[in-house]
This record gives structure tokens, sequence and C-alpha cells, in this order.
DNA sequence: TCTAATTTGTGCGTATGTATG
DNA sequence: GCATACATACGCACAAATTAG
């Protein structure tokens, strides 16, 4: 890793690309107080840029106190201790409210010293490519929540290798990149087996599964679960005029046909929690007083947010897995 | 062929050939990504114009995010998909579900000829004048969320006027913006006016109102309806470990606190309903199934996206009021 | 001690976009 | 449409300090 770099296609004026690349160096531990920089003029003619340029640059810093030049000499590193200013590109799927946390907790653990743009790329491979295209090189940190598109890699390819990072999703074209993700087949598999007492006394495991917007690990890890303990199983993707038998459970991602499901039981006079069971992705505040409580499947998008703020602030490249936990409550 | 062309002889507007030139030279290939355009100075020089009839011409594609420029160096191609007509800034106060409604209703009202980027402020004032100084020129439409910051509308009237629109909340002076807007005072009021037989079975109405984050409308609509109707009241800023006697109603805008008061009334043997009553803030689908419904005073976010699209494809400037009502269910 | 090469420091001119009136 | 001040970028010339031979 070079000391100064520069990106012509990048808005950032050329000096402060400068200044900025100095910053870094010295935030990583490449440049120490007392370190050479490399000189004016071999910078310029490295770059191709004029003397003037990089001047504007090292007198800038000079002004931040950050180096301070000899005479005949050269420039040296002053100071270790500055804030460095991050801009972060953050790429979501669609804007929800599971997202919320993430990003709250992310923004807290990054601090102040750090700008976040939102982007949403709707699962619209066009948007995607569009959106990543026309940013290219105006962010330090390139961080990513790629879901199931199509094409996404060679996208993400063409940013900068060590600035970015991918969110929720694991993908084998991206497995250089470091990663924050959930394991899909992982978590429904042992959500499913750490409910199993429970789920013993009913007779059919029902997931209402929409395979656009639903990760396929989720269905795979079902799959796997009804395979191993011999459970009657169903995937549907939607629940529409969907009578209910007593004797069944439903896992359900989304929330509006959690609601579906609740007053369908309701007015099937069946008992949550006895006749129908029920399994809910992702827990909110209220889930915990519907009924006698709703059992949920819930990965820490709150504890995703801090790990990926260390992550960055670290410069750990890491894939990790998020955890995730079954939440135990009356509706099993 | 070259770049620029225009003709005196055009009853189009010479700015308006200079954008068409400009956009045809990309259809057809003859621009490409990181091309540079011929200077302002040049193109106003070549064909006898002033420069700021070039200066505007350029502008326009900048705000339709074509081309962007680089100081000191020259204008350069963006973009070569330029089917959005509209690049729109959106700038929220804080990340949180209610704002899902809002953004998929007004995106879906805009159609596929709008890019919207979205931006928070976080009830921080720096926060917000560097994000609207740093994107002012950038984009065709302006939508700012100012909520209760102070300051905001001397920076607001640094973006170009006939291009803002402010969202949510009315403000002295910001009056001559075409805005949508929730009344906080009208609202509360007529919804306890609404529910005022149900709420006739209680005896005292509590308000848990943290003041930062919350309207001062509300207090106000609330010690108003109050007053009018000799309710005895009380206001909080929090609920912990707060005991309920019977025959309170609580009027709860955070769902926190929402499920608070449920586990406590709960661990009262409190009727919800009956001994305790309910009026959260704004709808969400869980809320439906709650206890036997929870019965919220809820602005339609959905709603007031679609207008907000309207009134933009529209060029209407009109402050409207948003539709608010009273959902009554059994908490009530 | 002299010289050449390297490096910082200073000054001036020109071109370009940005902002304001 | 015109004028002016400002920020960024590039190029050239020259002075002053340091270092290596």
């Amino acid at each position: 890793m070079k000391i100064v770099s520069i990106d012509t296609r990048n808005s950032l004026p050329k000096y402060k690309q400068i200044v900025l690349s100095i910053e870094t160096s010295i935030a990583e531990k490449r440049l120490k107080r007392g370190d050479k920089l490399p000189s004016v003029n071999k910078v310029a003619l490295e770059f191709s840029l004029s003397r003037d340029t990089v001047l504007l640059a090292y007198e800038e810093l000079k002004k931040r106190g950050i180096i301070y030049a000899r005479l005949g000499k050269g420039y040296y590193v002053k100071s270790e201790e500055f804030t460095l200013q991050q801009r972060i590109f953050l790429l979501f799927d669609e804007f929800n409210s599971f997202k919320e946390d993430l990003y709250n907790s992310f923004k807290e653990a990054m601090g102040s010293n750090a700008q976040i743009d939102i982007f949403f790329h709707s699962f619209n491979i066009e948007v995607f490519k569009k959106l990543v295209n026309e940013n290219n090189g105006d962010y330090s940190k390139y961080i990513i929540m790629p879901t199931t598109l199509n094409g996404v890699a060679a996208v993400i390819k063409t940013l900068p290798k060590n600035d970015v990072y991918i969110l929720d999703q694991a993908n084998a074209e991206l497995e250089d990149y470091p990663s924050i993700h959930q394991n899909f087949v992982k978590d429904i598999y042992n959500a499913l087996e750490a409910g199993r007492d429970k789920l013993k006394k009913y007779n059919k495991l029902i997931l209402i599964f929409p395979p656009e917007k639903q990760p396929p690990g989720m269905q795979e890890g079902f799959l796997k679960f009804c395979g191993k303990y011999s459970f009657d199983f169903e995937i549907i993707p939607d629940f529409e005029n969907h009578g209910i038998q007593p004797g069944e459970v439903y896992i359900i991602p989304n929330d509006r046909h959690l609601v579906n499901v609740i007053e369908q039981a309701r007015s099937q006079k069946l008992k949550i929690g006895k006749q129908v069971g029920i399994i809910s992705y992702n827990d909110t505040p209220l889930k915990k007083v519907v009924e006698n409580g709703i059992t949920t499947i819930s990965t820490d998008f709150k504890a995703m947010g801090t790990i990926l703020a260390h992550m960055i602030l670290q410069q750990s490249r890491q894939q990790l897995e998020n955890k995730s936990r079954l939440i135990e409550r009356g509706s099993l």
C-alpha cells in the first residue's frame, strides 16, 4: 500500500485526496511520528501533478499540525493524533424497519467522525449498478448488502478492494471481502432444533416463503430440519385465505403474513401456542406483547452494526457470522 | 459532428439547445463516462453566448446527474443513462419505521423516472447544514423534514427556492414553501374528541411525552382537549416503574413505552380497554393484533408520500395538512 | 572548498468552475 | 447579460538549505 494515492475519477479535489491519503497512512500506522514523507517533486512526478498541487496539500497538513518541514531536507510526520473523517457509502436492499437498529448502532459505534450516506437498490440490478458506478471513488468505505441479486459480484469488484464490506449475505463469489452476515441455513436449522421439544406437540411445519424477497438459505435450512427429524412440511409463497389445520406450525418471515395468520387463527378459534404454533422472523418490541408473546428467530441487527463499525475502525478483514437465536415465547 | 451546436434560428432557448446537444452526444456515444466537456468559456466564446447561458445548461445537466464538475478542471460526463428526469434529495430527521411507508409510497408514485437519495440529520443542526450545503445544486428537488431544529430556515433558504418542499412540520419561517405536514395540535385534539364517548369511562389522561423528540403541538392539543372537556390529566416524560391506577388512559407516541405500559398493566392484572385505556401513535400492522387491538392516532404516511409525489409531478405549490384519524380498537 | 543534485520555499501567470450582486 | 471575488489546478522561474561527491 502506497503512502499517497490519487484517483482522477474522484470528485474530491486532488490536493484534498493527497491530504486524505497521508492522513489514512498515519491512521493505519504505515507512517509514524518522525517518518519522512515522499518529496513534493517525487509525488508530483509520480502522479503527473503540478508541484503546486502537492505543495498545497503539504501546506494544509502543516497548518493542521500533522506534519512539519525542514528546509532542504523534507517533510516529516509530527503528530499521529487527529480524527480521520470517514465518508461511508451504505447500500441497502430496501427501506424497512430492521435496518433501523443496524443503522443506528453502526452510526453510534462509528462515532462523530464519520459521515454515512444511505442508498437503496430495491432488488434492481440496474439501480445497483448505477449507484455503485456513480459513487465509486467518492467514499472511503463501501458497505453493501447484495442480497440475492444476480450479477452483483462483477459490479462490486470494480470498487477499491480494500474498502468494501459485505453485509448480511455471504456469497461464494465475494468470499474475499470482509463481511458480517446471517447464516440463514444454520440459523433456521438451529432455531428449530432449539425449539424441538415444543415443536413435538405439532404435526406439520409450514414455511411462508415468497422466494424473490427471502434468502434461499432459509428454505434450505428448513428442509434440512424437516428431513432430519421427519416432520411433515409444506412451503407456501403466500398466506391468502389459507385455512389453518390444528397441529400446524407456521414459520413466518414477513410481518404482514404474521398478522394474517393470527387473525385467521382467531377466527377459527384456534389457540395460538396450543393448537397452532407461530415462529416469526426478526424481533420487534411489540412481538413481546402480541398474544402471549410471539416466538421469534432473530438476528441481532444491533450487534451487526456495532461489529461492522469495529471491523472498519480496527481495519480487520474477517468473514463473520452474526449471531442469531430463538426467542421463545407463548406462540410455540 | 461537434459536441455542442446551437442554431440561432431555432426557437428553443439556447441553454436548452446546449443541454439537448450534449445529451445527444452522449446517446450517440461521442461522449462517454469520464470524458471532459468543452469548458464554459470555450463554448461561450465559440457561439458568442454569455458565460451564464452555458453555465445554466451545464448546471441543468448536473442537476439531472448526467455530468459533474471538478473545480479548476472542467465538467465531466458522470452517467450515460439519463432516463431519470428527476434527482431528489430527501432529508429525514431519523431512520425509523414510519418513514418506510412514506418512502415507499413516494417512490411508487414518482414512478421509475426519479432517483431518490435519502439522508438523515439526526436532529443535529451541524449535520443538517453540512448535508444541505454539500448537496446544494446537485438535485432537481429538495424535500426536507426540518422537525423542531432551530436555525433550519436560514439554511433551507440557501437552496433554490422553487425546488424545495417541506415535510411533516409546518414552521412560521418556512411558510412560503410548499409543504405537507401533520397538524399536531389539531390531530390529537380531534382524535381525542372522536374518542370522547369511550374516554368517558376513564377519569385521567396521561401523555407520555419526551419533549426533545416529539413535536410541541402534540402537548398543546392534549392540553386544549383536557381543558375544554375538564379532564384530569398529567404529562410525564417517561414511563419507568410508573404504577398504573385504574381509570387512567395513556396516550403513547413511542412504541417502547407502549410495550412498557402493556406489561405493567398485565402485571397489575388490569384489563386494557376496561380499567386502563391506551391510545398509541402511528399505526403498524401488529397493532391490530396486540391485545384486542391498540387504538391509534395515525397520520397516513402512505398518503403523505403519494401527495408529495403528486405535488412535485404537477408542480403545484400548496401547504397541505396530511389527514390523520383515530383508529378505534379494543384498547380504549 | 567547490559543485551538482535534491529538496523546501516563494512569486507570478493562466485556466477553470463557484458564488454573489 | 455583465462584473467581480474566490477556490482549485497547472506551469515556470528562482532562492535557500542540505547532502553527497
